[in-house]
DNA sequence: AGCACGCCGACT
DNA sequence: GTCGGCGTGCTC
């Protein structure tokens, strides 16, 4: 465990080390190398007060804690050892995000039982002759054990196979007919076969020729941009044979939502076995297998949402970020950290290509390609139908349409139209539940959260009303619960149920189909339906924004956005940009398979410049539009900013909080910082915690974390009032 | 984060 | 008198 790798230091037993624990300690503490001596990077148990904690060999002891009380390394353990380069990232996203290291190192080791020794299980083979005679039971033993073939298999499983109870296969052990062995519970994950031919078209090739030229080449960022339909996934898994053919190991991060069956099955294609998954829905023995393995090189191929990034590879030769713009690649809790960006500083560190794939990047990366730092691949058309298919609006200035009602004339008009023939239309609007707002008609008073200063939602199919910030539930109520009054509570608004409602009415003969991630209890029954659509298992398809993640649905020829003004409230610097990838991507679902498809939007701004450049398809021009006016405004990616929330149950002492520390802006102005706030924050009140925030603003340039750092460490916080820094946020305002 | 130490209110 | 509230501080 300790061998010396170039650059490492190994330590004697005595020696001093510095152990990062994962203990909110803000420092790195000294300790006497143990028995047997440690090295750099070593998994480490140390005893912290009357505790024993896990921590990591981090560098020499600095020898500046009374050497009396310094206590040694309880032990080293079975694990890999960290290599300088992820602890080299772990410092730098740590500075970057001005994050205490000790969390950084948490994200690092979210795996079950490290510290247990080899975990050994008894696995169960045919060994000697199978006598004649057997009884029943014995007898199904064997043939279990037979089907099972090469595969190891537990006691439980056997037993459970061969339906018969555990003392039946131990009597087969004692007669020699079965072998008992022990084996690790940790096995290495079958080894994926990049030789298996591809099959890539037309500008595919090239594509895949760029990614794959290169591996081995040191760092290189670079945007693979292609519509989904345009094999952008085929085109960078090539990238990562590639990489495994060169014996390293290859990262794939997704949006949680989008690492599906599908994709996986993709990758089983492609390289006959399947990738090691890494999210949030795999099971903790599963997990502590894929971190070992990684480290160790029992995986080669891992696929994971964004928390992937911080397993400790043993050799990894490229990452890829798939979706690259997808805004739940922004971790907003705890450690608040963008994997986009976390990516690439990982590849620079690694000296690896990074690859970003997108249908619609955001503007940070758009810029990096403009201003040289990124390279870019681009996909053409899909084959066999336009890049996206022609996009028309309906202006609802002009409609008369009931309160109840949200689909114009002309929409449909044309979803009657497919019903007829047979096609699907998908009908999008992102909002979840029956109601946005629940209104007393007698006193206009809006039932809102509790905890939270948001509206509560009506659920129809819960028959609650549900905060979707807190997810805290309640009855409808009959009575308004401000005036009292009976029976004049009223549903406002459009969500995905009530729209169902309207579908249902107004084509009856229509097979329906709602996809709203609240509806289903788990991403296997999602899939589930998603695969009876594409099937043709429905003919109108009622969808939030999941729809937009990539599903296929090749039936599908007509899309119609009900609220296309939706995404446009409030003046979020980055609605526009919002709004322009999730309309194109919502109407990139219609249109694939030589059927030829359509798309309406809904709008009472057919004017706005952002609806206008959806229209009008001219992608490029809209981000140099929108470049400039962020640049104009001097902020990201043209200049820096950072978001400072306080949170606390006392509204006076956050507030109070909040106005000193604006007060106190030496330190940033001295780097040609700005402060602005303190203002409520975007959800003014989350479970019952009142929130505030200062923007502050800085050139690129300015070196603002050193500053952000000085500047919060002016003032000590208060008990129970939190502090949270989001460098880079995603709104602001 | 834990777990100690420590200084003020209502109990046997 | 002491049991216990959770506020401040230390952990190599």
């Amino acid at each position: 465990m300790t061998a010396a790798v170039s650059g490492e230091r190994v330590y004697a037993a005595g020696e001093l080390v510095g152990v990062l624990t994962t203990e909110p300690l803000g420092r790195v503490l000294d300790y006497k190398a143990p028995e047997g001596g440690c090295g750099d990077g070593d998994f480490v148990e140390v005893p912290l007060g009357s505790r024993r904690v896990l921590g990591v060999v981090w560098g020499p002891g600095e020898g500046r804690f009374d050497p009396a009380r310094i206590r040694p390394v309880g032990r080293v353990l079975d694990a890999a050892p960290m290599r300088a380069e992820l602890r080299g990232f772990l410092t730098r996203a740590a500075d970057y995000t001005l994050t205490p290291l000790a969390a950084m190192l948490r994200l690092a080791t979210r795996a079950p039982g490290l510290g247990d020794a080899v975990s050994m299980r008894k696995v169960y083979r045919l060994a000697g002759p199978v006598p004649n005679q057997l009884t029943e039971a014995r007898f199904r033993v064997v043939e279990a054990l037979r089907r099972f073939g090469q595969a190891p298999v537990t006691l439980g499983e056997l037993a459970e196979e061969a339906a018969c109870g555990a003392s039946v296969v131990k009597g087969l052990v004692k007669l020699g007919v079965i072998a008992e062995e022990d084996t690790p519970r940790d096995l290495p994950y079958p080894p994926m076969q990049p030789k298996i031919a591809s099959h890539l078209m037309g500008d595919q090739v090239a594509a895949a020729d760029a990614l794959v030229a290169q591996i081995g080449g040191g760092f290189a960022a670079t945007l693979l941009k292609g519509v989904t339909g345009s094999g952008k996934t085929e085109v960078y898994l090539e990238a990562v044979a590639e990489c495994l053919r060169a014996g390293q190991q290859a990262l794939v991060l997704l949006p949680e939502i989008a690492l599906t069956a599908d994709f996986l099955s993709r990758v089983e294609a492609r390289f006959g076995t399947r990738p090691a998954e890494w999210h949030s829905g795999v099971t903790m023995t599963e997990r502590r297998r894929l971190w070992k393995m990684v480290g160790q090189g029992g995986a080669q191929f891992v696929v994971g949402a964004r928390s992937a990034l911080f397993l400790p590879f043993r050799d990894l030769g490229l990452i890829v970020v798939d979706e690259e713009h997808d805004t739940s690649y922004k971790q907003e809790e705890g450690v608040i950290y963008n994997a986009r960006d976390m990516a690439v500083l990982r590849a620079s560190i690694l000296g690896c290509p990074v690859v970003l794939a997108s249908a619609t990047p955001c503007l940070e990366t758009w810029a990096n390609v403009e201003a040289g730092k990124y390279g870019r691949v681009d996909l053409g058309a899909r084959f066999g139908a336009a890049e996206l298919p022609p996009m028309k609006a309906i202006d609802m200035r002009g409609e008369t349409l009931p309160s109840d009602r949200w689909i114009s004339a002309k929409l449909a008009a044309e979803v009657q139209a497919r019903v007829a023939k047979g096609e699907q239309s998908l009908l999008f609007l992102n909002r979840r539940g029956y109601a946005p707002i629940t209104l007393c008609r007698a006193c206009g008073h809006q039932v809102g959260c509790d905890d939270c200063d948001a509206r509560m939602v009506e659920h129809r199919f819960l028959k609650r009303l549900v905060c979707h910030q807190c997810g805290a539930t309640k009855p409808v109520p009959v009575a308004c619960p401000a005036c009292g009054v009976e029976g004049r509570m009223a549903a406002v608004g459009p969500g995905v149920e009530r729209l169902a409602e309207e579908v249902t009415a107004r084509f009856p003969e229509a097979r329906l189909a709602v996809l709203s991630s609240d509806l289903f209890g788990s991403a296997r029954a999602l899939k589930e339906a998603v695969v009876n659509i594409a099937e043709g298992g429905a003919d109108i398809i009622i969808g939030t924004q999941i729809v937009a993640k990539g599903h296929n649905f090749p039936l599908l020829t007509l899309v119609g956005v009900i609220d296309a003004d939706l995404g446009l409230q409030g003046s979020d610097l980055r609605a526009a940009e919002r709004t322009f990838q999730l309309m194109r991507q919502v109407a990139g679902r219609a249109g694939r398979a030589d059927k030829p498809g359509e798309a309406f939007l809904q709008t009472h701004q057919p004017e706005h410049p952002v609806i206008r450049a959806i229209l009008g398809g001219d992608e490029e021009a809209f981000w140099k539009a929108e470049a400039a006016e962020r640049r104009a405004a001097g902020v990201p990616p043209y200049g820096r900013m950072a978001g400072i929330i306080l949170s606390s149950p006392d509204v006076g002492q956050v507030f109070d909080f909040g106005a000193e520390l604006a007060r106190r802006d030496e330190p940033l102005r001295r780097v040609g910082a700005q402060v602005f706030g303190p203002a409520p924050a975007p959800i003014a009140r989350v479970r019952g915690r009142h929130r505030v925030r200062l923007l502050v603003r800085a050139d690129k340039t300015a070196p603002l974390q050193a500053a952000l750092a000085e500047w919060v460490g002016q003032m000590k916080l208060p008990a129970n009032l939190r502090l949270a820094i989001d460098i880079d946020p995603q709104s602001f305002y």
